[in-house]
DNA sequence: CTACTGACCTAAT
DNA sequence: GATTAGGCCAGTA
């Protein structure tokens, strides 16, 4: 597992339930900016259980894993079950986007 | 070494 | 709203 990736995959655990974020936040809090697409790649190819990354989505607030993808109703039902309410594979950024607190941020910044 | 690939992003139609 | 075009850059082959 490339060292980045533990970075990136321990970003998305600090992720509260009801709480979404996107592909460019989570690389960004990451410590590695203009690094979305690494992201995606870190979610599909951990398989590890206690990794929320359903919540997870792309600047607009949809999931982009295709429809056709098996994926994409799975993580729709993750969503809902952590009380997010998602409408045509979509959710309500302004409501429901995560703000790290300046206490979460210092956490995963040691290093 | 180079070439291609993205569960992306942003701005501009 | 939707679609296009260009950019981005770590991984992979």
């Amino acid at each position: 597992m490339p060292p980045n990736y533990d970075r990136i995959l321990t970003v998305v655990k600090l992720i509260p339930a009801g709480k979404v974020a996107s592909y460019g936040q989570i690389a960004d809090l990451a410590g590695l900016p203009r690094r979305a697409r690494l992201v995606s790649k870190a979610l599909k190819s951990t398989l590890e259980p206690d990794i929320p990354w359903h919540r997870v989505l792309n600047s607009q607030g949809k999931v982009s894993i295709p429809d056709s993808d098996p994926g994409h109703r799975l993580q729709i039902s993750l969503l809902r079950s952590d009380g997010v309410v998602v409408s045509g594979a979509k959710v309500d950024l302004n409501k429901y986007n995560w703000q790290p607190s300046l206490n979460t941020l210092l956490h995963e910044l040691s290093f």
